[in-house]
RNA sequence: GGGCCGGUAGCUCAGGUGGUUAGAGCGCACGCCUGAUAAGCGUGAGGUCGGAGGUUCAAGUCCUCCCCGGCCCA
């Protein structure tokens, strides 16, 4: 006997009483090591992306779970071993600032104050304070992870591996330290990566001064009359650190006149300054080139001394669609200018600190915020009458991700990775991975990789893991030490350090070796790490290699798969290529799944402050982590697409609708009548019947078309595959098969039904169990007694019937059942009353003649005639085939419209004759035309029709109403809580039309509606009744349960 | 300014290598069916397949340009 089955069950509470199965019997456990212990198994390498724990999951974070899940569950199933490791990614500036925040304290002096050593231990904590949250979301969406094997970036083991990585690097000279602009946070004082600033929404709209200002030309060519050149600018605070102007060498540049003073700006922004200079009288133009290396008036005093600075510049990057083609440039704040200034052997300023003030250099606005000090400079210069035009200039800026404050561009000195040095190697080593979408590859990621730039990975901060880089504390006697393991450290300090953390690392410290005099010493440089270092060293440092696990990871890298959302590209998909191309000349991973971004329903991103979107607790309350995954992993996310989550949760309830449901209505059904039977159902794959064998074939198709789709990382192809199969199982294997089940006896043929459907089901959860974890689990557990799909394998196709014939004959069946039941309606002839004749027209009419009772069941008309000829039957239409295009050339043209027109013959040897064109049998098909209001409908796409007699016999129409009335009785039943297997006494009260209807088929009433005892026109006493029409009459039922 | 992705029915989206009547789900309307199903099935509104050119006998499908949205880069 199987387990009764609650026909409507609580999804959710299923769910919860699986999860607490799993975790008793440590199901996750044994799956993995099941594989482990047999013969052969490989490992299937699959890494967790280490999120950031100081903070909610969300539903980003679920879908891309929900993947991490999917896949090693199938690789499971396939036969691999596949750990998996949870990850916490623990560094970093999140933590930091969390941190600052709980301790009430702000900025880098604050927290020197209040010291490192407090405040590393209290970041170490606060980092950990939602893992248990975390676990719990994990845990709930039925994702299988290891977290009693987690590891923790913070972690010795893991920090030893990461200065092991990058002394990696310094020993292939691919570290540096050098100045270079860098996006720079003053707020929390620190330079940010170039990818870290593009990660999420770091740009923000922001309005911002822009001051067109004149700088006064000093050349003798410029001397007669005051010329100034104009230069366009949205930082006016970058103006005291001017030291040269660029123009485009190729442009035009008008020099306007007017009152004695002159002005030079590109003729493409005459029209943009039309305001200002309408009125001005051109007297010359020049090109970018003849102003350049001319020399002008510092604007401010400051530097004005500097070498090879004030002069007109000639640069590629100068363009004319904004500003007045003429660019300021100050070295220490924009790229191109540094690289410019560089080339010119300008020196650098940088008059700006690490907390964004302007230092004594720039006495005038010393202590100042460089942002806050853009409107003082506005005024001072327009004091000065150099200010040509002040606007508000609106654009996308980029703006510090933890703390929303705007960016600045500052030179700093850093250490860089020299990614722009290998960046050729990562492209090729790309190559040979498979993304999905695979767009990405060339795209999104391909296109990155060729621009990469050089990684900045220092971070003026406390809370990471430090470069493990000595210096000499003096230039007279340099010496540069990188440690790359504690051994290396221990050996020359005399200490094993059991934390590799500021401070405690900072604190070793030794005389340096090169130096005679003894004096100098060799201490740690300050920074630490940009923790996105940690995340590309997660491959080797989560399991201490080299230091351990040295066999183990040479033989499991480079991993399988992995999966994030498509912004990774730039975050921890880009570190892990970065460092593996650098330290082991190999992608990283095989194969890599992006997937898009979620969003409420009016596209707009989940807010926590807006509460758009359903909270995913009460989605796993409501409708569980199944529908979930399922309404998730079968949308276009998968394949790169954004989904737009209702917050209703409509979508989710659908898909429990849509899959869920049906799929345990099966399993309900099929326990129900093997229970009638007390039936032990077996998987078997001889059955002969046609309705079983095609079932069994339909899901070998499934089996091979899911696993096709996994195979290929295409999830929500795998998901696409299942609706049409339950189609196929529900409304017809089962429906059509109903009255197998019913009977009292027995039989062969009832045998076969339960074993089939068996068969099926077991299979299907199987084939589910990667998709569907929960819900599958339930079921095949209730089937089978096995301890847990998971520890199933995955099923093999060969194993059922291969007939696509049959399947194809059967689909086609389903084909002409569904137009004869369109015919049905438009005529009103309901289903119940039987029709004499049915005729089907169909070329493969032949292959069909074992179906016919099939046929004429389902669609209630007793004989079924079968025509091997549709024009038999219907009207012709000629369609002729597409391909003779390529031979016909123009004259298709006339070809087709003459088919379409019906203005074509068909000769007695087969040849069509249309617009002066001979067509054999081989280049046309005839199809057929239902005429509308006629008797015929279309099926296979209009290459066979069925023709119904639609007239009415009065021995069909009796028999017809015996049908309504055996309908109604088991309305009665349902609606009287009568059992499915309630045998009853019965009384009908008939009109006399009714009389013989009912008289004619007696016993075939009383058998459907299990009636021992079948009086007419009496009373039962106690009864249930009730009272229903039919043909317009009424007819009074009652009945009472009775002992079988 | 450049790159990638997308613009197909009210909504969400399918539509190898160009080929005759462009599909599905949801929603809505009407109907059918129902001894498993919070279901299922059928029919309907007739969609300039973002726009304009081009290639071709034939283009949603190829080419060019443009417009709109998203993402990315400069």
């Amino acid at each position: 006997m199987y387990e009764a089955i609650d026909p409507n069950p609580s999804f959710p509470k299923l769910e919860e009483d699986i999860l607490k199965f799993w975790e008793e019997n440590r199901i996750f456990e044994a799956s993995v090591e099941q594989r482990r212990n047999q013969d052969g198994a490989g490992e299937y390498v699959f890494y967790d992306g280490p999120p950031f724990a100081n903070g909610l999951p969300h539903y980003g974070h679920l879908a891309t779970g929900f993947v991490k899940d999917l896949i090693p569950r199938y690789r499971t199933m396939r036969g691999d071993c596949v750990v998996r490791r949870f990850g916490w990614d623990c560094h970093g500036l999140p933590a930091e600032l969390t941190a600052e925040k709980e301790l009430g304290i702000s900025g880098r002096n604050e927290i020197l104050d209040y010291g490192i050593g407090k405040f590393n231990a209290h970041c170490s904590v606060s980092v950990m304070r939602f893992t248990n949250e975390w676990r719990y979301y994990v845990e709930r969406q039925g994702r299988w992870v290891d977290f009693e094997n987690d590891y923790k970036t913070m972690n010795l083991s893991f920090m030893e591996s990461v200065i092991w990585g990058f002394k990696q690097l310094w020993d292939k000279g691919l570290v540096y330290r050098g100045y270079r602009v860098v996006p720079y946070s003053w707020a929390v004082q620190t330079p940010l990566s170039n990818f870290e600033t593009r990660l999420d929404n770091s740009y923000r709209e922001r309005q911002d001064p822009a001051l067109t200002v004149g700088f006064l030309l000093k050349d003798a060519a410029y001397a007669s009359v005051p010329t100034r050149l104009l230069a366009w600018t949205t930082t006016p605070w970058t103006l005291p650190s001017n030291l040269a102007l660029a123009v485009a060498p190729d442009l035009d540049y008008a020099v306007l006149e007017k009152d004695g003073q002159r002005v030079v700006l590109a003729e493409a922004a005459l029209e943009r300054y039309e305001r200002e200079f309408g009125e001005w009288t051109r007297v010359d133009t020049l090109k970018g080139s003849a102003l350049a290396d001319a020399s002008y008036e510092p604007l401010f005093p400051y530097f004005k001394d500097t070498e090879n600075a004030f002069k007109v510049l000639a640069a590629d990057f100068v363009e004319a669609g904004d500003g007045t083609g003429c660019v300021h440039i100050a070295p220490g704040f924009g790229e191109d200018d540094f690289e410019l200034a560089k080339a010119r052997e300008i020196p650098l300023v940088v008059p700006v600190d690490e907390a964004g003030k302007f230092t004594a250099e720039v006495s005038d606005y010393v202590g100042q915020n460089v942002i806050e000090a853009n409107k003082d400079i506005i005024r001072d210069l327009k004091a000065r009458n150099v200010v040509y035009r002040h606007e508000t200039y609106l654009h996308d800026y980029p703006h510090c991700w933890r703390t929303d404050t705007p960016l600045i561009y500052k030179a700093i000195d850093a250490w860089y990775v020299a990614v722009s040095q290998f960046k050729d190697r990562m492209v090729e080593l790309n190559r040979e991975i498979d993304w999905v979408p695979e767009h990405v590859r060339d795209g999104q990621f391909g296109k990155w990789l060729e621009n990469a730039r050089d990684w900045n990975i220092s971070r003026n901060r406390f809370w990471g893991c430090p470069i493990p880089v000595w210096i000499s504390d003096d230039p007279n006697y340099p010496r540069t030490d990188v440690y790359g393991s504690l051994d290396e450290i221990e050996a020359d300090f005399g200490v094993r350090p059991d934390d590799l953390h500021r401070p405690m690392i900072d604190e070793l410290v030794r005389p340096n070796p090169d130096d005679p005099t003894g004096k100098s010493m060799m201490r740690r440089v300050s920074e630490v790490l940009d923790v996105w270092f940690d995340s590309g060293s997660m491959p080797f440092a989560q399991e201490h290699y080299p230091f351990e696990n040295k066999d183990y990871f040479e033989q499991n890298f480079p991993a399988d798969f992995i999966v994030e959302y498509v912004a990774q590209t730039r975050g921890w998909f880009y570190t892990l290529m970065v460092l593996s191309t650098a330290i082991f000349d190999r992608a990283p991973f095989r194969n890599a799944v992006c997937h898009g971004v979620v969003l409420d329903e009016n596209k707009q991103k989940l807010s926590k402050r807006l509460q758009n979107y359903p909270d995913p607790v009460g989605v796993f309350d409501t409708y569980g982590a199944d529908a979930l995954r399922w309404y998730m992993l079968s949308s276009p996310l998968l394949v790169g697409g954004d989904l737009a989550v209702a917050k209703d949760g409509r979508g989710i309830a659908q898909a429990l609708r849509q899959a869920i449901i049906p799929i345990w209505s099966a399993y309900y059904f099929f326990t129900l009548y093997a229970n009638a039977d007390s039936y032990k159902a077996r998987v078997r794959f001889d059955q002969k019947g046609l309705l079983d064998r095609y079932i069994l074939a339909k899901t070998r198709e499934l089996i091979e078309k899911v696993q096709g789709s996994l195979d290929a990382y295409d999830i929500p192809g795998a998901y696409a595959h299942v609706p049409g199969f339950i189609d196929a199982l529900n409304n017809w294997y089962i429906r059509r098969s109903r009255s197998r089940f019913w009977g009292e006896e027995m039989t062969e043929e009832k045998r076969d039904a339960l074993d089939t459907l068996y068969t099926v089901l077991t299979h299907l959860m199987r084939t589910l169990a990667p998709m569907m974890p929960f819900v599958s689990e339930r079921i095949y557990k209730g089937l089978t007694g096995d301890l847990s799909v998971h520890l199933a394998d995955w099923p093999e196709a060969e194993a059922l019937p291969n007939d696509p014939d049959l399947v194809r004959r059967m689909d086609l069946i389903r084909d002409i059942c569904a137009s004869v039941m369109s015919l049905r309606e438009a005529k009103r002839l309901r289903a119940r009353l039987p029709l004499k004749t049915l005729t089907v027209a169909h070329p493969e009419v032949e292959d069909l003649r074992p179906y016919a009772n099939l046929i004429a069941e389902e669609v209630n008309i007793k004989d079924v005639v079968l025509e091997a000829d549709p024009l038999s039957v219907g009207e012709h239409r000629l369609a002729v085939k597409p391909q003779i295009g390529k031979r016909l050339g123009k004259k298709m043209k006339d070809v087709m419209s003459a088919s379409k027109s019906g203005d074509w013959t068909l000769r007695p040897d087969g040849i069509v004759e249309l617009a002066g064109v001979e067509l054999p049998p081989e280049d046309y098909t005839m199809r057929v035309l239902a005429p509308e209001g006629s008797d015929t409908g279309l099926f296979d796409a209009g290459a066979g029709v069925v023709l119904m007699d639609t007239q009415l016999y009065p021995e069909l129409e009796r028999e017809g109403y015996a049908r309504d009335i055996v309908r109604l009785i088991q309305q009665t039943r349902k609606d009287g809580g009568f059992n499915v297997s309630d045998r009853i006494r019965l009384n009908l009260t008939l009109p006399e039309e009714l009389m013989q209807a009912v008289e004619e088929h007696r016993e075939r009433i009383a058998t459907d509606t299990l009636a021992r005892e079948f009086t007419i026109g009496e009373s039962l006493k106690d009864g249930f009744g009730a009272t229903h029409e039919v043909g317009g009459k009424n007819v009074v039922i009652e009945m009472v349960r009775i002992d079988a």
